[in-house]
DNA sequence: TGCAAATATATGTACATACATTTAATGTTG
DNA sequence: CAACATTAAATGTATGTACATATATTTGCA
């Protein structure tokens, strides 16, 4: 059998109504994405997290971006970009200073290495490997809109 | 505006194409999802993992289980089963006891008061704040539908 | 039988999440 | 302007993931 549904991926037979198996095949689903992904990235050095730094500061660049700014942007809000970015600035992808008009804060910026990683990884993005491309187009707008309709 | 969508939750204003929308999505959406089941959880003294932990062992009962039948259940296959099941253990949830036909094997068993905890979880899990219960139910077969064939 | 391979679990390490606390700088206001 | 509150970032701690390695037991087979 080619497509695996839930049921047989997590070697259960029955949910107990549709919302269950959605959710646990939403779970599941985007646990297999990002595994498949960091699989890939690791090949360059770079974690999830880090890499989806590296995008928020290519969207900035070349303005700096605070601490806060990450937090506010990253997919995940509560995580510690402190770290994250200690990690980018060990790789010289990225660097860190003092902002001068408020002393409490700090100037991020991506590197040039920062910047050239990051045009590589772009290519791995839209491969087979990484992205929907199982969808249609259309099923990939129809996903869309309901994911936005389960966080209403 | 009622329904938020990714665009305006991460705060990018456009998307490559129907793919990476769906992808930011997809990943957003699971996040925001166990973000909220976890801090439900947390009053029950209880992380995710852990819970996925003993609901699989429920599925046993009253036969224990290893831990690589731990392992083959787990949404994420590469995780570290043996340290959940020390969490569980500490909380007097499980019992873990050496194989009497296999030595190297650990049979696992959820307790009494890990049945009873159990219990009072599943009533969150059909609750208003955790569950996708903002579609219909034909939404939800048609989210699991497409989310198969992510995965195919 | 004995010894290498396979198996079951546990442990070590680097990284990340979630959340509380700390430190430093800046605002606010009586 | 001094005391207090707020803000920005860093740090501490418990948990978990991913992966490599270690330890103990069992299996297979020369």
């Amino acid at each position: 059998m080619q497509l695996m549904k839930i049921e047989d991926e997590i070697k259960q037979p029955a949910f107990k109504d549709d919302f269950q198996k959605a959710y646990i095949n939403l779970i599941f689903t985007a646990g297999w994405l990002q595994l498949r992904q960091s699989a890939k990235f690791k090949e360059y050095g770079l974690t999830l997290p880090q890499f989806n730094i590296l995008r928020i500061l290519r969207g900035q660049h070349p303005k700096p971006a605070t601490v806060n700014l990450l937090i506010e942007r990253m997919l995940d809000k509560t995580s510690n970009a402190s770290r994250i970015v200690d990690k980018l600035e060990t790789k010289q992808l990225v660097t860190r200073k003092v902002c001068p008009s408020n002393r409490r804060a700090v100037d991020i910026r991506i590197t040039e290495a920062g910047l050239e990683l990051l045009q590589r990884l772009d290519a791995l993005m839209d491969s087979q490997h990484i992205g929907l491309h199982n969808l249609t187009p259309q099923e990939a707008a129809q996903l869309s809109a309901l994911l936005d309709k389960v966080r209403d």
